[in-house]
DNA sequence: CTTGTCTATGCAACGAGTTGCATAGAAGGA
DNA sequence: TCCTTCTATGCAACTCGTTGCATAGACAAG
């Protein structure tokens, strides 16, 4: 139920439109929570009949109209009661670390072209992120003195930094086990 | 439906009932996969109705017959072909991270406790992942020379090992910028 | 002039995952 | 003696999340 309150978070950020939040989960929110579209105007749609959040038509020159939405004072309540309450620590879902331990049955030299893959897509991600800090935080851009807001927006990117950076280093570690397996003995 | 290929593996490396694979998900698959045994249960008997999996009812003493499953051929055969496809990398989702974000709209002092809470869950898992590292493949009752199937294993429990750590980090970082706002400015 | 992409919203169907409940014998502690 | 915990399996109902498809106007490239 945590998209619900994610979908909060953003809006009280900033209110904005179903095609606007699933862009900005893309980009920003998607740093630690994803969602596609369909999923977010089902939530939103939700969330209005239940008085959490308030509709407003936007017209607009040359495209479809939106609907722009906000938070209500009942939405704000929601959104505290969750923050007061405490929730669980989550693990990680990590498909890869299946397929690492299920190449033991298979060819492990088969894996390496996927991890690097893998680690790729984490190495690209990084300077996104890092993009992002010196345009939003440390860059001369940046506003200076930052609010509670973009501080506490800040450590959340700075772990999802700290993130990408450990699996890069874990999936070398991989890389370098597979190379070694493959030196040592062939499966099978 | 990477649940069925996690429990592929785990049947592969060693064949067992669903509680079994219930308690091997708490523990060393549960580093990187979690599941209740409602679902192992329900996903045993699709995958075995599939023909992936073979069932052999063991009578015990004491206590219920258990149905050991343990994987087919055209079991292996599906797992080779998921190895081979290529899968997505795949993000973070962390209930935490909205939480923190939230906070400006709230206390961020309030959150310091809950923050703590989660530090110290991370901290005990940290301990249990070293301690099986010690256990099964650093100490002295570890196999020496290992196999693929424990390097492999291993590297995993690395990847664990890093992710916590990381984490820790990253919320005494949380914990020192929840500091930094209570002091220089409360919210609101 | 057609094809593709972007904004903007949504339905329908399915699969994945969670929660609550139920059964049942054995063992151990209060 | 009763209560709880452990082994062992499972159903039913629900929510969450994904995939495929549909609409529709604007704009740009070929």
């Amino acid at each position: 139920m945590a998209l619900d309150h994610a979908i909060l978070v953003s809006l009280l950020e900033k209110p904005g439109s179903g095609y606007e939040l699933a862009r900005r989960f893309e980009r920003s929110i998607g740093y630690f929570w994803t969602a596609t579209h369909q999923q977010i105007y089902r939530v939103l749609g939700r969330m209005e009949s239940d008085g959490l959040l308030a509709v407003r038509a936007v017209p607009q020159e040359g495209r479809p109209d939106k609907k722009e939405y906000s938070v209500t004072g009942s939405g704000r309540t929601a959104l505290a009661d969750w923050l007061h309450k405490p929730i669980e620590p989550e693990s990680l879902r990590h498909d890869l670390a299946v397929k690492i331990r299920g190449a033991a049955f298979d060819d492990p030299a088969a894996l390496v072209r996927e991890v690097e893959r893998h680690r790729q897509a984490h190495r690209d991600r990084l300077e996104h992120y890092l993009a992002g800090e010196l345009r939003d935080f440390t860059g001369p851009e940046a506003p200076a003195p930052p609010d509670a807001g973009q501080e506490l927006q800040h450590v959340v990117l700075r772990g999802g930094i700290a993130f990408e950076r450990m699996t890069i280093a874990w999936l070398d570690d991989v890389l370098a086990t597979l190379e070694r397996l493959a030196a040592t003995g062939p499966a099978h």
